[in-house]
DNA sequence: ATAGAGTCTGTAGTAACTACAGACTCAAGG
DNA sequence: CCTTGAGTCTGTAGTTACTACAGACTCTAT
């Protein structure tokens, strides 16, 4: 064993690849519990702290929500039954990524087929925007009480943030 | 013609199923332009504002940012030489989507796995809470350098926001 | 005249971070 | 012992694309 008793927080952070400003969020947040401190008040970690930490990456890698990653962890702490707790939040938020998947396939294809007739658009107009402006085959709503943005893909499809 | 010439914000609102506030977030940002006004102060659209507003939820949809809308917008406002610029901004964004839907599938895989694991589990542990803990064969990364969070995708895949 | 709906501005909230500023602390070198 | 540079601290503000108010007007219909 040559891991020492407490790391500091730029250790932790090597050796998740969470960068330093992420591990404090996660504690504000409380993913991360209030650690010891040394005299000076530097933030002391163990090795409960790299597992830990390393689960949230991992179920944020796989997609989970804080919120969800929260559930996860409540239920990982209190080790009583969580097997059939973990895996209706697991299946839901399978559900939430086949759904995005189904989404974002749509997009593609109509995104690839716009982009083909751009490139061989011998016209004077693009097609790309045309499609845009006019529409690719589908009206704009008509019902107003309908709850979905029903272009191509459900209200709540948004773009994944992309710095 | 039965489309009067003033709309009111709530009626663009109906006639395109983006909401209120919306809009008014797409003035502010420079997507719509700043409408004449009534006497009394209400915004008053007409059908160029509901076209180009019919665009930008079109666009939305197919998950361009609000900055490729922008530019898209610029483009096809000058009228001139758009396609092909029109057709690189387009074409960037396909291979984003492309990109996003490989991150899926893998985490889709990842997830279904490790369900059906969950589901016929009949030991103690959850084998979903040990995945998480333990690493789906994948192994804590070793060298800092690297750039990327090579879990199970890349590091800028953050699940789309869902309220 | 008055009720109820519509609209206005401005601010603050959301998720999940990221990026500072300005102050401290720590270890190594001279 | 002092200095230098790296590490860490707190707190606040920025990011994206909206959404949700509060409080004040305005408009339409009865």
């Amino acid at each position: 064993m040559n891991a020492p008793a407490h790391l500091a927080i730029g250790v932790l952070s090597q050796r998740t690849g969470c960068n330093i400003e992420t591990i404090r969020y996660y504690e504000r947040v409380g993913l991360l519990p209030i650690t010891a401190r040394s005299a000076s008040g530097y933030r002391l970690y163990g090795t409960e702290h790299l597992k830990r930490l390393t689960f949230i990456r991992r179920a944020r890698a796989l997609g989970f929500s804080i919120d969800e990653i929260r559930t996860l962890l409540k239920l990982a702490d209190e080790r009583k039954r969580p097997c059939a707790e973990a895996r209706v939040v697991a299946a839901a938020h399978l559900e939430d990524v086949r759904a995005k998947i189904a989404d974002l396939r749509a997009m593609e294809r109509v995104l690839r087929e716009t982009v083909a007739r751009c490139a061989d658009g011998k016209g004077s107009d693009c097609p790309l925007i045309e499609t845009l402006y006019r529409g690719a085959g589908i009206s704009p709503r008509s019902s107003p009480q309908s709850r979905r943005d029903r272009v191509l893909a459900p209200a709540d499809v948004r773009p994944a943030a992309r710095p």
